[in-house]
DNA sequence: CCTTTTATGGTCAAGGCGACTATAAAAGGG
DNA sequence: CCCTTTTATAGTCGCCTTGACCATAAAAGG
């Protein structure tokens, strides 16, 4: 990192794109707009944009965040750094090179308030069609990563409300994961872990559904998950 | 991501930068360069250098890897994004994005050949004084990852040379962690998990030392490990 | 009132793993 | 040449986790 060696060098410009992830309905979504100008007008894409000069690039990651959801209160969600994408060809007209970020929301928020959160749209993950530049690649990468830590990491919660019922956290790790799930055995895990999540105490319970109210919980303080929840494996997973 | 956004955005410089580790006589090495020039001069940093135009960070890592190493077989190696630093006063001379990468060498290449090569230095991890700039943070960050991935990964591999006895692999296990292991649980756990290691058929042998000489196995074809080796937690790690 | 639905509680056996003991095969020192 | 030391390898035992179940409780709907 020898600003003085001899090597010319380039400048690049430097973007964050983001995957914002929600559970909606039994089906994980996706955060996308349209883009309106060439290149790939009229495809969609991961939000983002230009690191400012002041700024990280996860300050600019979480400045995106507001203005892509229009959410007031944009130090909540979970938002971690990805990787970095810089093959030199992945945009057309100049040299970018983006760090990636995946956040996670609880549902609700229908998105676009005002300004850039306008364009944007919910989009079930499965139906994410070709998208521009290499975001097809870099929202895989995002979805494998927070399937794989959701097995050893407390992070499910970030998808769901501040108080809501094991039912509803079971459905996260259904939804993100693909795969059905044997309630009891996933209950007596989740409380069985210190820390996971926190019985909230007046007993309350819910809902507008069917059967059985049941008990709610909030986020504990754990983040870490020992021993992990290993997603059922359809067959051997060893490679 | 929008190239024709009417914000005007500033050039970054982008850099990678390298935490390069060895497993030499029980000790995490880490390979070091001696800053010439200000800043930082006289300070140890990590090796790195400037992203070319035509270069993916991935790219120039593995190039950085080489003229650092001295290496002539620099495919071999593994070599991993980290993430990226991006605060905007990491560098005081200018505004410069570095991709963070690991990379893991067996031992035996005393480093230094010629070129950038002279300037490194193996130093043990534990005696990797202040570095420039955010090294530090970074030369940390890559340690915990090294750590953690070898949990759930048959990464440690990537330490021996293409012949290894299990006492060796335990080894390496064991100084990245900073823990000692059972010989007759760990051995158990590697010859059980398929793929993670190969027995070499000509019930060959080792070494110079004392004792009963050991089997020699090769790295398998496996790049998970299902389930993880969970490293001994000291107390309760849930947090 | 009975069925359906969801939540919750419990059992049981197989497998993984930590702790530990025992044997085998080399080197080194008297 | 024997005996100790050292390292590799084999095996045992019991606890805990976990997957596959079964059973009960409490609501809604007909």
């Amino acid at each position: 990192m020898d600003v003085y060696d001899k090597y010319a060098y380039e400048p690049f410009a430097v973007t964050v794109d983001l995957a914002v992830f929600t559970v909606r309905g039994g089906a994980l979504h996706v955060l996308l707009v349209e883009r309106g100008e060439e290149p790939y007008a009229g495809r969609w894409a991961l939000p983002g944009g230009f690191v400012r000069p002041d700024e990280s690039a996860e300050t600019a990651a979480r400045r995106e965040l507001g203005e892509e959801t229009g959410l007031t209160d944009v130090s909540g969600p979970h938002l971690e750094q990805l990787r970095t994408y810089s093959e030199p060809d992945r945009d057309p007209r100049m040299r970018v090179v983006s760090v990636a970020f995946a956040a996670l929301l609880p549902d609700a928020p229908e998105a676009h308030g005002g300004g850039d959160a306008a364009r944007a749209r919910w989009t079930p993950y499965a139906a994410a069609g070709p998208l521009a530049f290499d975001h097809d690649r870099i929202l895989a990468d995002a979805r494998e990563r927070v399937g794989a830590k959701l097995e050893y990491t407390c992070l499910a919660t970030a998808f769901c409300p501040p108080e809501f019922t094991l039912g509803e956290l079971q459905q996260v790790y259904e939804t993100v994961w693909g795969t059905a799930l044997d309630r009891p055995n996933f209950r007596r895990k989740v409380l069985a872990t210190p820390g996971f999540v926190e019985a909230v105490p007046g007993a309350a319970r819910l809902t507008g559904g069917r059967g059985k109210p049941a008990a709610l919980y909030r986020a504990g303080t754990a983040t870490a998950l020992h021993p992990p929840l290993l997603r059922p494996t359809p067959e051997g997973r060893p490679a």
